[in-house]
RNA sequence: UCCGGUGUGGCGCAAUGGUAGCGCACUCGGCUGUUAACCGAGUUGUUAGAGGUUCGAGUCCUCUCACCGGAGCCA
């Protein structure tokens, strides 16, 4: 067992019987004066969505000394016995015989009150937030469904990859990178003309990392099925409630998988994380069901129960034509989706995750598998309804020929790519895999609207305080 | 980055171009095994910033900044 430091809120609201002697150690959200003689405190920990009822008699010899400093925001440290509660709101309370304070929190001063703040307010003030039953309730979740997806690819025989966070390749083309750099940046070295990043630390001109997949294929080629789950960035000026500079994806690569078989991980891997969370985080749930999106268990529960919609690009692209619905942007093979397409297509018409595949070879990266139509590839996207797109993924194109006339038509030169290249000369093999963006999945299951309250400390253009 | 919207006490919001108000929070008092506690009283404002129109601007105009929503980029 391990050392107890304290009675974790949670354990004793659970508690199947009184107990004797209890520590309680967290923050006041409300104290209620009762003139009869004694206060009521709410106390709460974190370890759970509620706090516990403390009632502190005002006789107690610490009382009078900590009472003017018992306001909402304080820390304690309360000594007593848990008993069954008379009051109808909950089961057990605690009666105090000590009350130390740890920290007050002036009651004039202290940002949080107790009643509702709008979000937008709480980002400002990102570092006390957390005590909200809200953000609560929110990292509670996120921490189940980290745990979940390990949990996931742990039960199959993935490896988890570490993969790196400093990059000198442009993966994928998948947006603006973070320059990594020790030079002097008001008088760099100079070649030509040109920064000379040969004496850069690391030689050459390096970025954060917007993908782990290139690496991931490595292993994949190697180990067979691998998962990575690390942060991402990506340097875009994006201002979205779906978008963050810094944010977490998860990534499975696996050998010997084609794209059906990609589909279908990707299925049951969603639906693994929701079912889980409904089992794991029953009373957080059904808080954001109350207060965020009364609709949040109907459709989570549905999901888990449904077979996802799988269609092919062009024939989304022709239930898009014939429909009646008026779009902002017309639709033509060849053209990228929108979002109002997307919404459409799983609000509207399949009310369910729908999962696009065999997209126009133009509108998809290089290293996506060729279909034998020589105009599509092998590539999915998995939509859910609301929020959009959750999941993108392909097979992985295996042969070295093809491969390498891919890059010189999108213009990327082979040379740099050549470790790459050298997976297809030296034991290739089909293989496929997908990328997974982690807070629009905590979006998603919490029904929270923006991506800014899902995340501990969000980075969005011109924001990285905290 | 583009389009639209919004900036007013600590927070959430009102105010036909004419004396800046309400709710919550907070402080004090009352009541109470209370629990979004309740009742009464009180404190709180450079109306985001700069400039302009006007006898007079929170309100109209110009610029700047910030935030929100939608779009693009994507996960």
């Amino acid at each position: 067992m391990p050392k107890k430091i304290r009675d974790k809120v949670n354990d004793l609201l659970n508690s199947e019987e009184e107990i004797a002697n209890v520590i309680v150690k967290g923050w006041v959200r409300t104290r209620r004066d009762s003139k009869g003689g004694f206060s009521f405190l709410e106390i709460n920990d974190g370890s759970c969505l509620v706090g516990i009822q403390v009632v502190a008699d005002h006789n107690l010899k610490s009382y009078q000394a900590v009472a003017e400093h018992l306001h909402t925001g304080s820390c304690v440290a309360i000594t007593g016995k848990l008993v069954a509660s008379p009051g109808k709101e909950q089961k057990w309370e605690v009666h105090a015989s000590e009350i130390e304070l740890y920290g007050s929190a002036d009651a004039e001063k202290y940002p949080l009150q107790k009643k509702r703040h709008s979000f937008e307010f709480l980002r400002e003030i990102a570092h006390l937030r957390p005590r909200t039953n809200t953000i609560g309730a929110v990292m509670r979740v996120r921490n189940r469904l980290s745990y979940s997806v390990h949990k996931f690819f742990q039960d199959r025989g993935f490896l988890y990859l570490h993969t790196p966070i400093i990059t000198a390749s442009d993966c994928e083309g998948a947006g603006e990178m973070f320059q990594v750099t020790t030079l002097n940046l008001d008088q760099p070295p100079m070649n030509n003309g040109k920064t000379d990043y040969s004496q850069d630390f690391f030689g050459k001109k390096t970025a954060l990392t917007v993908s782990g997949q290139l690496e991931g294929e490595i292993y994949a080629m190697a180990l067979s099925d691998i998962y990575t789950f690390g942060p991402t960035f990506r340097a875009e000026n994006s201002n979205t409630s779906r978008h963050l500079a810094e944010f977490w994806m998860v990534e499975p690569e696996m050998a010997f998988y084609d794209l059906d078989d990609d589909i279908d991980l990707a299925e049951e891997f969603i639906k693994f994380l929701l079912k889980d969370v409904l089992e794991n985080c029953q009373q957080d749930m059904e808080f954001f069901n109350k207060r965020i999106d009364k609709t949040i268990l109907q459709t989570l529960t549905g999901i888990v129960d449904c077979d996802f919609e799988r269609i092919h690009y062009s024939d989304a692209i022709h239930m898009l034509e014939k429909s009646s619905e008026k779009f902002v942007y017309s639709v033509e093979w060849g053209c990228n989706l929108q979002s109002e397409h997307e919404r459409y297509l799983s609000e509207k018409v399949f009310k369910k995750p729908v999962v696009i595949y065999n997209y126009p070879e133009g509108i998809k990266p290089f290293y996506m598998k060729m279909n034998e139509d020589k105009e599509t590839v092998r590539a999915m996207d998995v939509l859910l309804p609301k929020l959009g797109e959750i999941i993108g993924g392909s097979q992985r194109e295996d042969d070295l020929d093809a491969l390498t006339a891919r890059m010189k038509e999108k213009g990327l030169d082979p040379k740099e790519y050549w470790w790459y290249l050298d997976l297809r000369r030296y034991g290739s093999a089909p293989h496929s895999g997908f990328g997974l963006g982690f807070e629009r999945l905590v979006q998603f299951v919490t029904g929270m609207e923006n991506i800014r309250d899902v995340i501990p400390f969000p980075r969005t253009p011109k924001h990285a305080s905290f």
